[in-house]
DNA sequence: ATATACTTGACTAAAATAGTAGGTTTTTGC
DNA sequence: GCAAAAACCTACTATTTTAGTCAAGTATAT
Protein backbone atom coordinates (compact mmCIF):
# COMPACT_ATOMS: atom_id res chain seq x y z
CA UNK A 1 0.00 0.00 0.00
CA UNK A 2 1.26 3.29 -1.32
CA UNK A 3 -0.11 6.98 -0.37
CA UNK A 4 0.75 9.02 -3.08
CA UNK A 5 -0.93 11.59 -5.05
CA UNK A 6 -1.58 9.23 -7.70
CA UNK A 7 -4.34 7.70 -5.88
CA UNK A 8 -5.70 11.23 -4.63
CA UNK A 9 -6.26 11.79 -8.47
CA UNK A 10 -7.84 8.69 -9.03
CA UNK A 11 -9.86 9.05 -5.55
CA UNK A 12 -11.31 12.38 -7.43
CA UNK A 13 -11.70 11.33 -10.54
CA UNK A 14 -14.01 8.40 -9.28
CA UNK A 15 -15.80 11.24 -7.05
CA UNK A 16 -16.33 13.52 -10.15
CA UNK A 17 -17.78 10.43 -11.97
CA UNK A 18 -20.15 9.22 -8.82
CA UNK A 19 -21.88 12.63 -8.60
CA UNK A 20 -21.97 13.59 -12.10
CA UNK A 21 -22.65 10.50 -13.75
CA UNK A 22 -26.00 9.41 -12.43
CA UNK A 23 -27.82 10.17 -15.41
CA UNK A 24 -25.36 8.68 -18.20
CA UNK A 25 -21.86 8.88 -18.93
CA UNK A 26 -19.28 11.70 -18.75
CA UNK A 27 -16.52 12.48 -20.63
CA UNK A 28 -12.82 12.12 -19.46
CA UNK A 29 -12.34 15.60 -20.98
CA UNK A 30 -15.13 17.04 -18.46
CA UNK A 31 -13.63 15.75 -15.20
CA UNK A 32 -10.35 17.26 -17.22
CA UNK A 33 -11.94 20.70 -17.17
CA UNK A 34 -13.45 20.49 -13.27
CA UNK A 35 -10.50 18.98 -11.62
CA UNK A 36 -7.86 20.46 -13.90
CA UNK A 37 -6.29 16.63 -14.18
CA UNK A 38 -4.59 16.72 -17.72
CA UNK A 39 -6.87 14.46 -20.27
CA UNK A 40 -3.72 12.11 -20.99
CA UNK A 41 -3.41 11.66 -17.60
CA UNK A 42 -6.59 11.24 -16.73
CA UNK A 43 -6.96 8.75 -19.98
CA UNK A 44 -3.78 6.60 -18.44
CA UNK A 45 -5.74 6.49 -14.94
CA UNK A 46 -9.03 4.85 -16.51
CA UNK A 47 -7.05 2.37 -18.16
CA UNK A 48 -6.24 1.13 -14.63
CA UNK A 49 -9.47 1.76 -13.42
CA UNK A 50 -11.34 0.28 -16.48
CA UNK A 51 -9.02 -3.36 -16.16
CA UNK A 52 -10.16 -3.49 -12.27
CA UNK A 53 -14.19 -2.88 -13.47
CA UNK A 54 -14.02 -0.11 -11.49
CA UNK A 55 -15.38 1.80 -14.54
CA UNK A 56 -17.54 1.09 -17.67
CA UNK A 57 -16.42 2.49 -20.96
CA UNK A 58 -19.11 3.74 -23.67
CA UNK A 59 -17.42 4.74 -26.60
CA UNK A 60 -18.59 7.11 -29.70
CA UNK A 61 -20.18 10.23 -28.98
CA UNK A 62 -21.97 10.82 -26.42
CA UNK A 63 -20.02 7.97 -24.52
CA UNK A 64 -17.64 8.81 -21.73
CA UNK A 65 -17.49 6.74 -18.28
CA UNK A 66 -19.60 5.39 -15.86
CA UNK A 67 -19.05 3.66 -12.10
CA UNK A 68 -18.62 0.10 -13.04
CA UNK A 69 -20.59 -0.65 -9.77
CA UNK A 70 -22.61 1.25 -6.83
CA UNK A 71 -20.95 3.72 -5.53
CA UNK A 72 -21.48 2.26 -2.10
CA UNK A 73 -19.64 -0.87 -3.46
CA UNK A 74 -16.77 1.00 -4.47
CA UNK A 75 -13.78 2.03 -1.60
CA UNK A 76 -11.08 4.13 -1.62
CA UNK A 77 -8.38 1.22 -0.80
CA UNK A 78 -9.59 -0.68 -4.46
CA UNK A 79 -9.02 2.63 -6.52
CA UNK A 80 -5.39 3.40 -4.33
CA UNK A 81 -4.96 -0.30 -5.63
CA UNK A 82 -5.39 0.22 -8.67
CA UNK A 83 -3.37 2.47 -10.39
CA UNK A 84 -0.48 2.06 -7.67
CA UNK A 85 2.01 0.11 -9.00
CA UNK A 86 2.91 -3.38 -8.21
CA UNK A 87 3.22 -4.07 -4.41
CA UNK A 88 6.87 -4.97 -5.13
CA UNK A 89 7.01 -8.08 -2.97
CA UNK A 90 9.97 -9.62 -4.18
CA UNK A 91 10.70 -11.63 -1.88
CA UNK A 92 9.00 -13.65 1.20
CA UNK A 93 5.86 -13.53 -0.06
CA UNK A 94 3.31 -14.75 2.69
CA UNK A 95 6.36 -17.11 3.14
CA UNK A 96 7.21 -15.98 5.87
CA UNK A 97 11.09 -16.85 5.15
CA UNK A 98 13.77 -14.71 3.29
CA UNK A 99 17.40 -14.29 2.93
CA UNK A 100 18.72 -17.80 3.09
CA UNK A 101 15.77 -19.46 5.41
CA UNK A 102 16.02 -16.87 8.11
CA UNK A 103 12.58 -15.97 9.65
CA UNK A 104 11.35 -12.67 8.26
CA UNK A 105 12.67 -9.85 10.56
CA UNK A 106 10.16 -7.57 10.78
CA UNK A 107 7.84 -8.81 7.64
CA UNK A 108 4.74 -9.79 9.94
CA UNK A 109 5.02 -6.53 11.66
CA UNK A 110 4.70 -4.20 8.16
CA UNK A 111 2.06 -6.92 6.70
CA UNK A 112 0.23 -6.21 9.48
CA UNK A 113 0.17 -2.28 9.42
CA UNK A 114 0.07 -2.21 5.20
CA UNK A 115 -3.49 -4.76 5.92
CA UNK A 116 -4.49 -2.44 8.39
CA UNK A 117 -4.43 0.66 6.98
CA UNK A 118 -5.98 -0.98 3.92
CA UNK A 119 -8.35 -2.18 5.70
CA UNK A 120 -9.08 1.36 6.98
CA UNK A 121 -9.84 2.39 3.33
CA UNK A 122 -11.46 -0.64 2.25
CA UNK A 123 -13.92 0.89 4.54
CA UNK A 124 -14.45 4.04 3.35
CA UNK A 125 -16.71 4.16 0.02
CA UNK A 126 -17.33 6.49 -2.87
CA UNK A 127 -20.75 6.70 -1.33
CA UNK A 128 -19.58 7.85 1.72
CA UNK A 129 -17.92 10.58 0.42
CA UNK A 130 -20.63 11.92 -2.05
CA UNK A 131 -22.89 11.85 0.81
CA UNK A 132 -21.52 15.10 2.62
CA UNK A 133 -23.71 17.60 2.17
CA UNK A 134 -21.03 19.83 0.73
CA UNK A 135 -19.67 18.09 -1.98
CA UNK A 136 -23.28 17.89 -3.04
CA UNK A 137 -23.84 21.58 -3.34
CA UNK A 138 -20.56 22.53 -4.75
CA UNK A 139 -20.62 19.71 -7.36
CA UNK A 140 -24.23 22.03 -8.43
CA UNK A 141 -22.76 24.70 -8.46
CA UNK A 142 -19.72 23.00 -11.01
CA UNK A 143 -22.75 21.57 -13.32
CA UNK A 144 -24.21 25.53 -13.62
CA UNK A 145 -20.65 26.22 -14.63
CA UNK A 146 -20.22 23.47 -17.46
CA UNK A 147 -23.30 24.72 -18.64
CA UNK A 148 -22.27 28.06 -19.21
CA UNK A 149 -18.56 27.05 -20.74
CA UNK A 150 -20.31 24.40 -23.27
CA UNK A 151 -22.51 27.49 -24.16
CA UNK A 152 -19.68 29.51 -24.69
CA UNK A 153 -16.61 27.14 -25.73
CA UNK A 154 -14.89 30.06 -27.55
CA UNK A 155 -13.98 31.27 -24.29
CA UNK A 156 -10.51 30.70 -22.65
CA UNK A 157 -9.13 27.79 -20.30
CA UNK A 158 -7.79 30.31 -18.00
CA UNK A 159 -11.58 31.52 -17.14
CA UNK A 160 -12.22 28.16 -16.53
CA UNK A 161 -9.73 26.71 -14.47
CA UNK A 162 -9.57 30.14 -12.11
CA UNK A 163 -13.33 30.08 -11.65
CA UNK A 164 -13.90 26.43 -11.56
CA UNK A 165 -13.96 24.64 -8.21
CA UNK A 166 -10.67 22.17 -8.04
CA UNK A 167 -11.76 18.90 -6.34
CA UNK A 168 -8.04 17.93 -6.71
CA UNK A 169 -6.30 20.12 -5.29
CA UNK A 170 -8.88 20.60 -2.57
CA UNK A 171 -7.98 16.75 -1.76
CA UNK A 172 -4.27 17.32 -2.66
CA UNK A 173 -3.16 18.61 1.11
CA UNK A 174 -4.80 16.30 3.32
CA UNK A 175 -3.17 13.19 2.39
CA UNK B 1 0.88 12.36 5.59
CA UNK B 2 2.37 10.06 2.90
CA UNK B 3 3.68 6.75 2.66
CA UNK B 4 6.90 5.91 0.42
CA UNK B 5 9.81 3.86 0.41
CA UNK B 6 11.96 7.15 2.11
CA UNK B 7 9.61 6.33 6.01
CA UNK B 8 10.40 2.82 5.40
CA UNK B 9 13.80 3.49 5.52
CA UNK B 10 13.64 6.04 8.72
CA UNK B 11 11.71 3.57 10.38
CA UNK B 12 13.62 0.93 9.70
CA UNK B 13 16.98 2.77 10.47
CA UNK B 14 15.45 3.46 13.48
CA UNK B 15 14.72 0.07 14.33
CA UNK B 16 17.82 -1.30 14.19
CA UNK B 17 19.04 1.86 16.32
CA UNK B 18 16.56 0.74 19.12
CA UNK B 19 17.85 -2.67 18.99
CA UNK B 20 21.54 -2.21 19.00
CA UNK B 21 22.41 1.34 20.40
CA UNK B 22 21.13 0.26 24.24
CA UNK B 23 24.73 -0.25 25.77
CA UNK B 24 26.29 2.87 23.81
CA UNK B 25 25.98 5.12 20.27
CA UNK B 26 25.61 3.39 16.85
CA UNK B 27 27.33 4.66 14.16
CA UNK B 28 25.61 5.30 10.76
CA UNK B 29 28.42 3.34 9.33
CA UNK B 30 27.25 0.16 11.38
CA UNK B 31 23.66 0.91 10.40
CA UNK B 32 24.59 1.08 6.72
CA UNK B 33 26.30 -2.29 6.73
CA UNK B 34 23.68 -3.83 8.57
CA UNK B 35 20.43 -2.29 6.35
CA UNK B 36 22.31 -1.54 3.13
CA UNK B 37 20.90 1.71 3.15
CA UNK B 38 23.72 3.77 1.53
CA UNK B 39 25.97 5.99 4.44
CA UNK B 40 24.89 9.67 2.76
CA UNK B 41 21.51 8.55 2.15
CA UNK B 42 20.91 8.10 6.01
CA UNK B 43 23.23 10.94 6.85
CA UNK B 44 20.34 12.68 4.97
CA UNK B 45 17.61 11.03 6.89
CA UNK B 46 19.31 11.46 10.36
CA UNK B 47 19.65 14.93 9.82
CA UNK B 48 16.20 15.34 9.82
CA UNK B 49 15.72 12.55 12.82
CA UNK B 50 17.99 15.08 15.17
CA UNK B 51 16.09 18.23 14.41
CA UNK B 52 13.03 16.22 15.50
CA UNK B 53 15.16 15.05 18.55
CA UNK B 54 14.30 11.73 17.58
CA UNK B 55 17.82 10.56 17.88
CA UNK B 56 20.76 11.88 19.56
CA UNK B 57 24.17 12.27 18.18
CA UNK B 58 27.71 11.98 20.21
CA UNK B 59 30.59 12.60 18.30
CA UNK B 60 34.38 11.84 18.58
CA UNK B 61 35.68 8.55 18.18
CA UNK B 62 32.69 5.94 19.61
CA UNK B 63 30.37 8.26 18.69
CA UNK B 64 26.99 7.67 17.08
CA UNK B 65 23.32 8.03 17.32
CA UNK B 66 21.22 7.11 20.09
CA UNK B 67 17.63 7.11 20.55
CA UNK B 68 16.21 10.79 21.37
CA UNK B 69 13.87 9.14 23.75
CA UNK B 70 12.77 5.43 25.20
CA UNK B 71 11.72 3.58 22.29
CA UNK B 72 8.28 3.18 23.91
CA UNK B 73 7.70 6.73 23.55
CA UNK B 74 8.65 6.96 19.86
CA UNK B 75 5.99 6.26 17.42
CA UNK B 76 6.37 5.40 13.93
CA UNK B 77 4.50 8.34 12.47
CA UNK B 78 6.67 10.85 14.12
CA UNK B 79 9.41 8.82 12.13
CA UNK B 80 7.67 9.12 9.02
CA UNK B 81 6.41 12.79 9.73
CA UNK B 82 10.31 13.57 10.10
CA UNK B 83 11.78 12.80 7.00
CA UNK B 84 8.63 12.83 4.64
CA UNK B 85 8.35 16.42 2.75
CA UNK B 86 6.57 19.60 4.39
CA UNK B 87 3.10 18.43 4.46
CA UNK B 88 2.37 21.03 1.42
CA UNK B 89 -0.75 22.37 2.41
CA UNK B 90 -0.81 25.22 0.16
CA UNK B 91 -4.69 26.07 0.32
CA UNK B 92 -7.34 25.88 2.50
CA UNK B 93 -5.19 24.91 5.93
CA UNK B 94 -7.78 24.33 8.32
CA UNK B 95 -10.00 27.27 7.70
CA UNK B 96 -12.64 25.15 5.71
CA UNK B 97 -12.48 27.57 2.84
CA UNK B 98 -10.45 27.87 -0.28
CA UNK B 99 -10.97 28.75 -3.94
CA UNK B 100 -12.67 32.21 -3.26
CA UNK B 101 -14.50 31.81 -0.44
CA UNK B 102 -16.39 28.76 -1.58
CA UNK B 103 -16.78 25.44 0.76
CA UNK B 104 -13.74 23.02 0.72
CA UNK B 105 -14.94 20.39 -0.72
CA UNK B 106 -13.63 17.04 0.11
CA UNK B 107 -11.45 18.86 2.95
CA UNK B 108 -12.77 17.30 5.43
CA UNK B 109 -13.13 14.07 4.27
CA UNK B 110 -9.26 13.50 3.64
CA UNK B 111 -8.75 15.41 7.03
CA UNK B 112 -10.66 12.94 8.77
CA UNK B 113 -8.81 9.97 6.51
CA UNK B 114 -5.25 11.51 6.93
CA UNK B 115 -6.03 11.96 10.53
CA UNK B 116 -7.01 8.25 10.99
CA UNK B 117 -4.04 6.73 9.71
CA UNK B 118 -1.70 9.13 11.22
CA UNK B 119 -3.67 8.57 14.51
CA UNK B 120 -3.18 4.72 13.60
CA UNK B 121 0.35 4.61 13.03
CA UNK B 122 0.93 7.15 16.07
CA UNK B 123 0.18 3.82 18.42
CA UNK B 124 2.77 1.90 17.18
CA UNK B 125 6.19 2.37 18.84
CA UNK B 126 9.77 1.26 18.17
CA UNK B 127 9.15 -0.94 21.05
CA UNK B 128 6.16 -2.50 20.31
CA UNK B 129 8.12 -3.14 16.65
CA UNK B 130 11.32 -4.72 18.39
CA UNK B 131 9.61 -6.58 21.28
CA UNK B 132 8.39 -8.95 18.67
CA UNK B 133 10.55 -12.05 19.37
CA UNK B 134 11.95 -12.98 15.90
CA UNK B 135 13.28 -9.54 15.40
CA UNK B 136 15.75 -9.95 19.00
CA UNK B 137 16.49 -13.33 17.67
CA UNK B 138 17.73 -12.24 14.29
CA UNK B 139 19.22 -8.92 15.42
CA UNK B 140 21.57 -11.07 18.06
CA UNK B 141 22.95 -13.39 14.76
CA UNK B 142 23.34 -9.65 12.97
CA UNK B 143 25.20 -8.44 15.67
CA UNK B 144 27.37 -11.89 15.70
CA UNK B 145 28.26 -11.27 11.65
CA UNK B 146 29.54 -7.48 12.67
CA UNK B 147 32.03 -9.04 15.25
CA UNK B 148 33.02 -10.99 12.45
CA UNK B 149 33.12 -8.62 10.05
CA UNK B 150 34.95 -6.04 11.92
CA UNK B 151 37.26 -8.49 12.69
CA UNK B 152 38.19 -8.83 9.20
CA UNK B 153 37.74 -5.91 8.10
CA UNK B 154 39.79 -6.06 4.42
CA UNK B 155 36.75 -8.59 3.37
CA UNK B 156 34.98 -7.99 0.64
CA UNK B 157 31.55 -5.77 0.73
CA UNK B 158 29.78 -8.64 -1.14
CA UNK B 159 30.14 -10.98 1.64
CA UNK B 160 28.63 -8.70 4.39
CA UNK B 161 25.79 -7.74 1.93
CA UNK B 162 25.01 -11.13 0.60
CA UNK B 163 25.39 -12.65 4.75
CA UNK B 164 23.83 -10.04 6.86
CA UNK B 165 19.95 -9.61 6.98
CA UNK B 166 18.81 -6.93 5.64
CA UNK B 167 15.95 -5.02 7.36
CA UNK B 168 15.29 -2.88 5.18
CA UNK B 169 14.35 -4.82 2.21
CA UNK B 170 12.46 -6.77 4.52
CA UNK B 171 10.40 -3.82 5.64
CA UNK B 172 10.44 -2.62 1.94
CA UNK B 173 7.73 -5.13 0.97
CA UNK B 174 5.05 -5.03 2.83
CA UNK B 175 3.71 -1.38 3.35
C1' DA C 1 47.99 16.09 18.03
C1' DT C 2 45.30 13.19 15.67
C1' DA C 3 42.17 9.89 14.31
C1' DT C 4 37.33 9.36 14.65
C1' DA C 5 32.96 10.45 13.36
C1' DC C 6 29.44 13.83 12.90
C1' DT C 7 27.91 17.76 9.79
C1' DT C 8 26.97 20.24 5.71
C1' DG C 9 26.34 21.45 0.92
C1' DA C 10 26.59 20.72 -3.78
C1' DC C 11 26.17 17.62 -7.14
C1' DT C 12 24.55 13.35 -9.93
C1' DA C 13 21.64 9.26 -11.12
C1' DA C 14 17.57 6.74 -11.14
C1' DA C 15 12.78 6.20 -10.55
C1' DA C 16 8.03 7.70 -10.25
C1' DT C 17 4.82 11.13 -11.46
C1' DA C 18 2.69 14.11 -14.60
C1' DG C 19 1.84 15.86 -19.02
C1' DT C 20 2.14 15.95 -24.54
C1' DA C 21 1.50 14.44 -29.03
C1' DG C 22 -0.29 11.73 -32.36
C1' DG C 23 -2.59 8.36 -33.87
C1' DT C 24 -6.55 4.21 -34.26
C1' DT C 25 -10.84 2.50 -33.53
C1' DT C 26 -15.92 2.68 -32.41
C1' DT C 27 -20.25 4.80 -32.53
C1' DT C 28 -23.69 8.30 -33.31
C1' DG C 29 -26.29 11.53 -36.02
C1' DC C 30 -26.86 13.82 -40.19
C1' DG D 1 -21.94 6.82 -46.26
C1' DC D 2 -19.58 10.50 -43.81
C1' DA D 3 -18.05 13.45 -40.28
C1' DA D 4 -17.63 14.25 -35.68
C1' DA D 5 -17.11 12.62 -30.86
C1' DA D 6 -15.29 9.93 -27.86
C1' DA D 7 -12.63 5.96 -26.06
C1' DC D 8 -8.33 3.73 -26.67
C1' DC D 9 -3.39 3.15 -27.49
C1' DT D 10 1.64 4.08 -27.97
C1' DA D 11 5.54 6.67 -27.58
C1' DC D 12 7.81 10.51 -26.02
C1' DT D 13 9.05 14.52 -22.78
C1' DA D 14 9.30 17.12 -18.46
C1' DT D 15 9.19 17.48 -13.62
C1' DT D 16 9.66 15.93 -9.02
C1' DT D 17 11.08 12.81 -5.65
C1' DT D 18 14.30 9.32 -4.15
C1' DA D 19 18.55 7.72 -3.67
C1' DG D 20 23.32 7.99 -3.75
C1' DT D 21 28.08 10.33 -4.34
C1' DC D 22 31.67 13.49 -3.25
C1' DA D 23 34.23 16.68 -0.78
C1' DA D 24 35.20 19.81 2.62
C1' DG D 25 34.48 20.95 6.88
C1' DT D 26 33.78 20.71 12.60
C1' DA D 27 33.91 18.74 17.16
C1' DT D 28 35.83 15.60 20.44
C1' DA D 29 37.82 11.64 22.87
C1' DT D 30 42.04 9.61 23.54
Amino acid sequence: MRLTTKGRYAVTAMLDLSINAKKGPVTLSDISKRQAISLSYLEQLFSKLRKRDLVTSVRGPGGGYMLGRKDSDIDVAEIIDAVSESLDSTQCKGKGDCHGGEICLTHHLWEDLSAQIHKFLSNITLSDLVSKREIEQIARSQQERMKQIKANEAQDQDGIQGTSVNLERIVANSL
